[in-house]
DNA sequence: TTAATAGTGTCTATGAGACATTATGCA
DNA sequence: TGCATAATGTCTCATAGACACTATTAA
């Protein structure tokens, strides 16, 4: 098994980095994993490393996020983010990251590292990233706070228009939890009958079981994930009314 | 000034590919570079190519641009589009390619190249890509026209949420330009009243200069680029009202 | 009974689509 | 005058936001 220090030529070098989102607690939150090795040993930094020369990008994606952390995703669960390449990035050698960007809700999530010294899940709102207000002092490796910021500003646009909230609760739900898993990602409370009414009316969004669940409250209506993958009409995000200006 | 010869290693290499858009006789259009050298000697091909290693990857993207082309971008005009590195898609060595995506408007392009045997605009339908109906037998260089299926791809959708029409048209414009901008790169006619109803009630999308210019018809008043960067309310391509299914 | 959440109904304002009509240049 | 495009007005329908109200469980 290749280590690092295999991969620091005098060439280029290329890592797949994920930013696995999920929410736990009512908060969007993202799996990190202490360094075990310099640079920056000892911070917090998104689960990823070398890819292989004959490997995927996205396979390195998945393997790496595997090694670190001890979680498994499916393929489809991947997508590409962005790269990152500017030179010095890295103190190492010159070395190109192709940030992955995962949705996974909590129960599946086993977290156990093999190569990092830790694995931990983090608020984003405790995180010093751009798009936080507030924020505690963890500086993240690298450029990863800036890689973070765009993983998450591309969850809160997906999910105006793609049922990828599905993603983060289990194979069935309640309206409720759909609906916590959208104020959570958006950092805001919605009316909760417009939301019900937007998802029942969004042709294969949610298909109910017919199966309810107890809250605490009068129970709820169990849903699981319908056949469509984008929302038509979207789900927009309230009034950010001011244009830009 | 290093050649692609330069770059064969038994490491990684990075390109960095442009796909620059335009509209042109009422036709969305890419431009391309005619391939000196092998592989896919004498295919078309997006514009591009080594990154060097102290260079950053959008500074290379502009660079082969020039060298290629001729054509010279601001750098506010390049976005990034997609990284494509799947083992094998090049026979020469592995390489990751970044992908960077442009704008221009059509007056702005002297097609002039250094490095490629030749240069020149093909309108997307007429290529062999995924989201064109027709399509001759042009057949690009590379991975070359899934790249450029995603750009177009990227491109039809910023026109609904961005202000990114302006930039395929002259500094000062008409709304029926504007607005034929819209039709060549959704491929579909759109209501001139409505149209015109909705850019007018966004605000900051542009601004009236207070002159006209002449069409065939009665004159038009021309109006600039306004503050806004984000549309609010979007302006949606019309009904593709089938659900997912 | 109260608290808490699920779920329904309705009023209003807004924007989209469709269409009719007028305005203004040129051949 | 006829034609082509610009520009305005208006009707209808769908959806979003806001809010009131009912339903069903547990404590």
């Amino acid at each position: 098994m290749p280590t690092a220090n295999d991969y620091t030529t005098n060439g280029f070098a290329i890592t797949a980095d994920t930013v696995l989102l999920t929410v736990r607690n009512g908060q969007l939150s993202v799996l990190l994993v202490e360094r075990g090795n310099d640079p920056y040993k000892g911070h917090w930094a998104l689960p990823g490393g070398f890819v292989d020369l004959n490997e995927d990008l996205d396979d390195a994606a998945r393997r790496e996020l595997a090694e670190e952390t001890g979680v498994s995703l499916e393929p489809s669960h991947l997508e590409q983010l962005c790269s990152y390449g500017t030179p010095g990035r890295d103190p190492r050698q010159r070395i190109v990251t192709v940030a992955y960007l995962a949705f996974v809700g909590v129960p599946t999530i086993p977290v156990a590292g093999d190569d990092a010294s830790a694995a931990r899940f983090f608020a984003i709102d405790d995180l010093n990233i751009a798009g936080s207000e507030t924020g505690t002092g963890t500086a993240l490796a690298f450029d990863h706070a800036q890689i973070l910021a765009d993983g998450v500003e591309r969850a809160r646009a997906k999910l105006e228009y793609s049922t990828l909230a599905t993603a983060f609760v289990d194979e069935t739900f309640t309206l409720g939890e759909l609906r916590r898993v959208y104020e959570a990602v958006w950092g805001m409370p919605l009316h909760e009958a417009n939301f019900r009414r937007k998802v029942l009316g969004t042709q294969g969004f949610v298909e109910p079981t017919g199966e309810t669940a107890p809250t605490e409250g009068r129970p709820a209506q169990l849903y699981r994930k319908g056949a469509a993958t984008t929302l038509h009409p979207p789900i927009l995000r309230p009034t950010r009314d001011q244009p830009d200006e």
